[in-house]
DNA sequence: CGAATTGTTGAGCATACTCAAGGAGCGTGG
DNA sequence: CCACGCTCCTTGAGTATGCTCAACAATTCG
């Protein structure tokens, strides 16, 4: 994965110079990998270290009660486990690998100086921790509004549209990055009736499941019935952005 | 209202000086007031000014295609309106009143270049922002997981003890801040099915209403029965932070 | 005081859950 | 290579939760 990759999300939001990914580059002391289910980082105090997923898919869980969980948000490559631990002192979730992971840690007090000190890399990383809360809120409104054939429907554009701006999917076809329970995790349903709801609308010819494998048969169809908008996930689109990072862009859509 | 209060959650995380709050203050241009029911501020692009809540109860809140809203979160007096579109550049959300309101403008320039020169400031509203993302988790959590007698009662304490922090609730009662339609939007219920709802739990002992005032018989049997734990609220605590800033405190509970 | 909005209740129905059982896929060890 | 055990997926039946539509009562506001 090259430099301007792991930063994606710095980089999409443009303010960031050659130096300062330099900089935050140079400050990595370890790369670490674990097995899908492992814990990432556990609810708790202040972090040692920032945490960054570079391979793989995370998320971010809370237990529940009952023994189960309840999964709030879905980490990709280029996405930060902890840096509001940093501001707020403690971590409130734990993050999990779905799939099998890579990570790279930097000493939590590296981050810390360098957002006092530089005010662009303050800025990117504000403004990526702003792009999860908005999609935050898009699920909130997605899980509290929708019936839950849509909400299948809207998690799972969102997810191969996610997917897809990293390399991981196609406008046809992505490999689900984790079990249907955990799909049901994230949407509040029962397993069991999540997945009656994935039969319905492949019947309905929305979608096709071959085991992890998800096809998109009809894909503006799935979106104008998932009401999926994409504008929330502030991905960087077509001529935007100034060309030449050479970073993929979403733009083959 | 002084001006401790005005940036009440600025001043809640520490790491502001008295001369830091002054410039916020300076930068005041305008105040407004408006009716319950109006907008504060519509969606679109950046703003020209950010705005911050200082009387009556606003909230976030999303036009649906039916019509109807979705309520994402609830602002205070010394809540901002606006923060997060100064960094992303536009508002995905629009921000209405619940109640009668007042709010202050600060120019969009004067924030955004204050944020840029003092790290302390950018701090302060950046820990502000981030102890709203927190809120939006729980939110996501409870609408997500919970039955939704639980549901109801698990808003109504984030409410009450939220409404306690500014000083217009007490643990015995509060003056509920909206229509039970709206109460209903924030959870994605029918307002009717929330109605009854109500009225289950006052058969149960937890809850008395009286109009719009809500009586808390049981505080910490509705508190158990809710799952409530307010340490995501990230609300000052008796001790911990130093004393002697003349603000209320929530140490009497 | 009257009109409009909001709150309350009933009846019937749709949605989504639970419990239970069987089948498919996958890694491990013989 | 196959058999075994495990987890995950799939389906059925029955139930509970929560919604819609409709009517009426209570508030609020002009």
């Amino acid at each position: 994965m090259t430099t301007s990759q792991l930063f994606r999300k710095l980089c999409d939001g443009g303010g960031l110079n050659t130096g300062d990914i330099a900089l935050l580059q140079a400050s990595i002391f370890a790369a670490r990998t674990m097995k899908a289910g492992e814990d990432i980082v556990r609810a708790g105090g202040p972090p040692g270290s920032v945490i960054l997923v570079t391979e793989g898919v995370a998320c971010r869980r809370q237990p529940l009660p009952d023994g189960k969980h309840a999964i709030t948000a879905i980490l990709l490559p280029g996405d930060f486990c902890n840096l509001h631990a940093l501001i707020l002192g403690h971590m409130c979730h734990g993050i999990a690998a779905l799939t099998d992971c890579a990570v790279v840690e930097m000493p939590a007090r590296t981050i810390d100086h360098l957002m006092r000190v530089n005010p662009r890399i303050a800025r990117a990383l504000w403004r990526s921790m702003l792009a999860d809360e908005a999609v935050l809120r898009a699920w909130l409104v997605n899980i509290g509004q929708r019936p839950s054939d849509r909400k299948v429907a809207h998690l799972l554009c969102e997810l191969r549209l996610r997917l897809h701006s990293v390399g991981l999917a196609t406008p046809q076809s992505m490999r689900l990055p984790m079990r249907q329970k955990e799909l049901a995790e994230m949407l509040g349903l029962a397993k069991e009736y999540l997945n009656r709801v994935l039969r319905d609308l492949q019947q309905a010819g929305l979608l096709a499941v071959e085991g992890r494998e998800i096809f998109f048969p009809a894909l503006s169809r799935l979106e104008e019935f998932a009401g999926f908008e994409p504008d929330y996930l502030d991905l960087p689109r077509r001529g935007f952005h100034p060309a030449g990072d050479g970073f993929q862009r979403t733009a083959a859509e």
